[in-house]
DNA sequence: CAGATTTCTTAATCTAGTTCATCGTCCAGG
DNA sequence: CCTGGACGATGAACTAGATTAAGAAATCTG
């Protein structure tokens, strides 16, 4: 139920809901001061995605979310994920641990981003991300690990060699 | 009760206990496989610290935390906390609301580190922790904005003129 | 206080990554 | 069929920041 580049959250809304992802690949991304991209999570078939800490503390999101091909989501708005917890707490774990695998995700990032350089940081890309590589167009590859696309271009063409 | 330099937390180790800083200055930062330190969190006075995501998890931590000069801790065990949350619940709003702000806060730093140079950086760093400046070693604060003490040196030395 | 060790500064050189400009390709729409 | 727009490749010039080395300050420690 979604094209390719259809927004699902704009920054300044309020996140309601989460999304899984049933099929296709949808981003978040920040825009910084220049009007640059930088892409925080891929949600490829099977995830799920939204800003987390808009939904939790219902303040208006610094986040967009979009469609980088055609998609197809679930919504679950915060009020029937509560509710849920209620009725089936196993979700209540499932939701936590998945929470908790944000935040080190989140973590493992920044950490990867003072400490690795560009090469490394796209190795640890196509090993985390396999399917992805051929699937999106690479200058959102360069967008999430933190270079241009011309310099993520000339690192493809280092590893032929 | 910790003198300069001493460790609470070395990585590797499960983390039990979050810690209270009563007074002076802790730190948390990870090792690469350089050997270098990259800080990712301070804790001065009336702040806590600890690697949440090994204490939830109860996995190994990545993180180490140590004092960076002569320091007061209240340790506040993982069981302890929970059972306090049922004595007292208004306790467990105020860790709640601890959580989302580090995990903002993390979100925060990683669209930063993305997105401004070094000087902004470090402008962004003496707004946050205006005290920090100048009772800390400065090569920390460089360690924590992502930048050798050197290139840090140059930058406050242009700033006066 | 003297010596030792840690921290800060300065400057020269080097490099990873950016910027800008150009070109070929692959489509989607008219 | 052709045309305009997104995407990727490539190369030359440029820059932010790293590295190295050295000396000056500052701060332990006995």
């Amino acid at each position: 139920n979604m094209k390719r580049k259809e927004f699902l959250l704009k920054q300044g809304q309020v996140a309601r809901d989460l999304a899984f992802v049933v099929d296709g690949c949808l981003r978040a991304f920040a825009l910084d001061d220049n009007g640059f991209e930088h892409i925080l999570q891929f949600a490829p078939t099977g995830w799920w995605i939204s800003d987390m800490s808009s939904v939790i503390s219902r303040r208006e999101s610094l986040l967009n979310v979009d469609s980088i091909k055609p998609s197809q989501v679930l919504l679950l708005s915060r009020e029937d994920q509560l509710t849920l917890f209620d009725e089936v707490p196993r979700l209540e774990r499932y939701f936590r641990v998945l929470t908790e695998n944000g935040l080190v995700s989140s973590r493992m990032r920044l950490i990867e981003n003072l400490s690795l350089t560009a090469r490394q940081r796209y190795q640890r890309f196509c090993q985390t991300y396999p399917n992805l590589i051929n699937e999106i167009p690479q200058k959102y590859i360069a967008s999430f690990i933190g270079v241009t696309p011309e310099f993520l271009s000339k690192i493809r063409g280092e590893k032929l060699s």
